[in-house]
DNA sequence: GTGTCTGCAAAGTCTTTGCACCATA
DNA sequence: TATGGTGCAAAGACTTTGCAGACAC
């Protein structure tokens, strides 16, 4: 049923409602932003896209939204050494579980899903022993790989 | 301005010298500090700590060593998601390759040297796949565990 | 109607840059 | 002596905060 209302904001928004958050136009322009770009957007991308269709949010609220995002657990924060940080919604419900491959010379970024499966029983394993070992409670991991892309290798010489 | 050298400079000498850098007294303390102390040091811990030995030393040239050393890939610049970069010498001879574990809640850090063997295989062959499939130099890579630690998992409640 | 959310502008924090002077080689 | 390195102050970049008005519920 195409309406005003996305189809998938009911859940978002009772999210909200249920973390003692109010649903607003703003957060919802933003979560659709989140789900139908690209991955790894900053505050400002964000803004810029948002800004077209919602010219009366600011990067402020961009700001306020991401960090309750992230506190709930439905956004994750990256560095990827640049100076700004990037996010990404975490269940894209599309979007496969990945990780970053940057590049120093020009900060592009490749997203990679091989070796995942493995990837997995190594990080199981891991994420067993060193919760009972340091008593703590993991909840996430980041894997990154850094270089230079083919461009930025050639151009060193 | 005539300094005591370190037993350990001259190899930092050599390294520095043949990359047609200078061996200054600031970079040698700031090398001093790096290798003498705990880890993820930020900018400014470096500098409160060479700054009683060589009140001359000022925060400027600590940013600008920093640049070097991370550029001439002897010390690792990590983000760890408080807003500031933490650094730490690479190879510090007695120091194992490790990781971290980030505690989400009070942002403590705990180094694990954990399954280490069995990550650097997983790592070599996710190395030279991904380096191949995407056209990639990869020079070095991360990896964090985030979570809470047992204080802040219990203040949670 | 009440308590949240919001935009704007200002402040804050970490980091980088410009420039004149100083040290290394 | 000729570069490269340094401190200081100022600028820069991103992010956060204060406050009055607007909005969700």
């Amino acid at each position: 049923m195409p309406g005003i209302r996305l189809s998938t904001s009911p859940w978002w928004q009772a999210r909200f409602r249920g973390c003692g958050y109010r649903w607003t136009l703003g957060r919802e322009a933003i979560l659709e932003v989140l789900s139908k770009s690209e991955e790894h957007l900053s505050a400002e991308d964000i803004y810029l896209r948002v800004h077209p269709k919602y010219p009366n949010i600011g990067l402020t609220t961009i700001y306020r939204t991401l960090d309750i995002l992230t506190d709930m657990g439905l956004v994750w924060k990256f560095d990827f050494g640049d100076g700004r940080a990037r996010y990404e919604l975490i269940e894209g419900s599309k979007k496969m579980h990945h990780h970053h491959l940057i590049c120093k010379g020009c900060n592009r970024i490749v997203d990679y899903t091989e070796f995942i499966e493995e990837e997995k029983e190594l990080v199981k394993k891991m994420q067993n022993s060193l919760s009972k070992k340091y008593n703590f409670k993991i909840t996430s991991h980041i894997i990154q790989f850094y270089g230079f892309c083919s461009k930025c290798d050639k151009q060193k010489d």
